[in-house]
DNA sequence: GTCTATATAATGATAGAC
DNA sequence: GTCTATCATTATATAGAC
């Protein structure tokens, strides 16, 4: 009777052919979650896969149990993404490379803001490999004297990455994206905020280093490791 | 029955000592909002404020129509906080500035921050006037000529609010405060952060011009205004 | 494996007594 | 103004038939 119906997810798959139905109320639920946020009734993406709500528990247990293969599985497809420049700008180019380098990768971007919204173990994990790779990246371009050396390397990397992360949660908020698109709402940020970041990061913002060498003579605490 | 309870929300009130029940239901409202957030169920805002689940209806109508009040009285007594600078390093100094100084102000962070990650109007009225006050302030230190020049100075105001507050919102889902104390989490926040700020501020992030000049050289389209 | 039907719990909101 | 009791809705999760 459903069989119509068991066929329509297969639109979008491309690379992530799993038919089973397991894998459709998977992918189903990532798509959901990453429109309507982690609140999203399961009878929602049941009726998204083409499946009953009972199926969808039957497979995974409870939804939170759905929300961590969720976690998981984008977690997993992020890592196997190949993106060339991680923080040439800022984190936003990372995501704006998969949210249109491929339509397969957009449901997945969608997915990883809310995960950020909501916190959790796909956003720590997600921000502690932007670190790791940001880290490489900025070590091997100051050898190259292409950026200035930091008095605290791990911390400055850390900070570009949240502020940068951090200024496109902000311009998501007050900019959502329609329908779970985000590739109109990440070009305009990027066509926003480009000549300010290019601007700060050149430029800097202070005439002169009064309030840097006022804070380093006050010898303030060194700060510590991620989980200080 | 209920009469000792029904005092005991009278704690912490100071300055704003209102004891109708009204306003102590928005306050335990504020208080639980900026806690759990607005998926806290209006049960336990009642419990808080020691009333029934009903009388908090019967004043404000729905819970929508209680979380609209507190949007309103949070915004005015932002509003009349008296804040010395807003981007001596950045918005969290505001934020900080309110967390603890007063204790009365604490609730107000709590809730401002779930607002900032929920969305809504306050979120937005609050972004505003805190860009307002920051161009007004980046204008005149431009004209002192502590703050070099911008080719754009609004996208540049916009941009500093935005990393700001996203940064602050990145560290505070990574490491979220315990019973709605923000003054741990936020000296946490500057002791980590103030360095790697003052440095990019100070000195920026590359050492010579080149991706600035062939993005101007590209000739971009000009930033607009907030809504494009 | 999959569905239908149902149990159970929590929530926002209402009605009427005091 | 305030409470108690209740309704209606919605949600997750279960039970058992096919």
């Amino acid at each position: 009777m459903f069989s119509v119906l068991n066929m329509r997810s297969a639109e979008g798959s491309g690379v992530f052919s799993d038919v089973t139905a397991r894998a459709r109320i998977r992918d189903a639920a990532v798509r959901r979650f990453g429109i309507d946020g982690f609140g999203a009734p399961v009878r929602a993406i049941a009726a998204d896969a083409g499946v009953s709500p009972g199926l969808v528990i039957h497979h995974f247990g409870s939804k939170e149990a759905l929300r961590a293969v969720c976690d998981e599985h984008v977690l997993r497809v992020l890592r196997e993404a190949k993106t060339e420049s991680l923080v040439k700008a800022a984190p936003a180019d990372m995501i704006t490379q998969l949210a249109t380098a491929d339509d397969d990768y957009a449901p997945l971007v969608g997915y990883l803001m809310q995960a950020l919204f909501a916190g959790g173990e796909l956003a720590t994990a997600f921000l502690d490999r932007l670190i790791d790779d940001a880290e490489d990246y900025l070590r091997a371009a100051v050898d190259a004297g292409r950026i200035r050396p930091s008095r605290n390397p791990a911390a400055r990397t850390r900070f570009l990455a949240h502020a940068g992360v951090g200024a496109l949660l902000v311009h998501l908020r007050l900019h959502p994206p329609t329908g779970g698109d985000y590739r109109a709402t990440l070009r305009a940020y990027l066509d926003r905020n480009a000549l300010p970041m290019l601007e700060l990061y050149t430029e800097g913002l202070f005439t002169d280093s009064g309030m840097l060498d006022a804070y380093l003579a006050a010898g303030p605490s060194p700060p510590g490791p991620d989980t200080p």
